[in-house]
DNA sequence: TGGTTTGTTGACCGAACGGTCAAGCCGACG
DNA sequence: CGTCGGCTTGACCGTTCGGTCAACAAACCA
């Protein structure tokens, strides 16, 4: 393993994370081998074991990354608003932009979720992004326009709508992901009501 | 493989189905080997090798008993009722209350998902959940009890809700069934809606 | 220029895996 | 009792995998 990086390290350091994501997301994290992902960028087996520890230190490095920007993203949007019911909306649309344009992080996080190994960093990040949801809707719930229901709860309902609906957009391709983070602020906001 | 199958046969086969359900959702598919489930029942390798032909058919055998064996509980739950807002409640309580029983299966399901060698069996499956729920909710849009929206991506949102609260219930514990279940039904209905 | 650090190579290793098979067991039935 | 077929055994096979390492190249600085 690698001591300390250089600019030229830091690069195929990164090119290593998006190769192995890349083939994460179409193989699977087990059906890829250390030896494919090499391959694919035409380097040496060494070349690996220099940046990084194992394999499974890799998918580990890959789940906090990924997740880092993808917070940065909600954050960004959300910036200056106030209204939490406002915010929850335009958190939930970051969410489906930012998976829009990482595709291959959906079925990469999908399956490290399985994993006894990778399941405590994931809930981690899980946690994380609860907590952030659970904090618009109490203040919402103290402002009387959300309902008086367990936060937490409703927090992960949220976090399943735009789960699910996120993998349809992605996986079952041929929907817009506008069309889709019309119908996740909608459904979370009003439910099947008509 | 096995030609014909005794009432003894018959019982095997159930036990490394079992078995190896249990195994699977503790470790994860690929973690678990045949030698494993063989050696968690005491018996040689070549038993395993005479009900199956491969360690993926017999998950891809498990996926098909178990969504068969959900789809019938929840078929019962709605028998007889006509209101369609009434039939998704009914539903999503039958799926709740399945994977309270079965938990096992939720971890198994999530990684089938992500791995193309049984994402097919799962497509399958979850194509004909999906199906069943649009049909309630055109019902209940032309009664107007639902609201006019697209009701694929409605049927998407209620399956996302139920299964990460499934999750949160059954891996997360500590959660009530009943009270998740409650939510569920509610968010459904309602969304955030005060 | 020479020496030190950073980066790269690919043959190699032991372990583990999915799967096979010749051989043997055992209960049912004639 | 014999024998036949469903059932079981476990050593064995070929392959693949994650990971190591001695040797070497390239970059950088003194």
């Amino acid at each position: 393993m690698r001591r300390k990086l250089t600019p030229r390290g830091r690069e195929r350091r990164a090119q290593l994370m998006t190769c192995a994501a890349r083939l994460f997301a179409e193989r699977g994290y087990h059906p890829t081998s250390v030896a494919d992902i090499v391959a694919a960028l035409g380097v040496g087996k060494g070349v690996f074991y220099w940046y990084f520890a194992s394999k499974d230190e890799l998918l580990t490095e890959l789940l906090k990354a990924s997740n880092h920007d993808l917070r940065k993203r909600q954050q960004h949007a959300i910036e200056g608003v106030d209204d939490p019911v406002h915010r929850i909306e335009l958190g939930i649309r970051a969410t489906l932009a930012w998976f829009a344009e990482h595709r291959e992080y959906f079925a990469i996080i999908q399956f490290a979720a399985t994993d006894e190994t990778f399941a405590p960093v994931l809930a981690r990040n899980r946690e994380i992004s609860i907590a952030d949801t659970i904090r618009h809707l109490k203040d919402g719930i103290v402002d009387g326009r959300i309902a008086d229901r367990d936060p937490e709860l409703l927090a992960h309902a949220i976090h399943g709508v735009v789960a699910e609906l996120t993998r349809h957009a992605l996986i079952e391709g041929n929907v817009p992901i506008a069309e889709v983070a019309e119908l996740c602020v909608a459904f979370s906001l009003e439910g099947l009501h008509a």
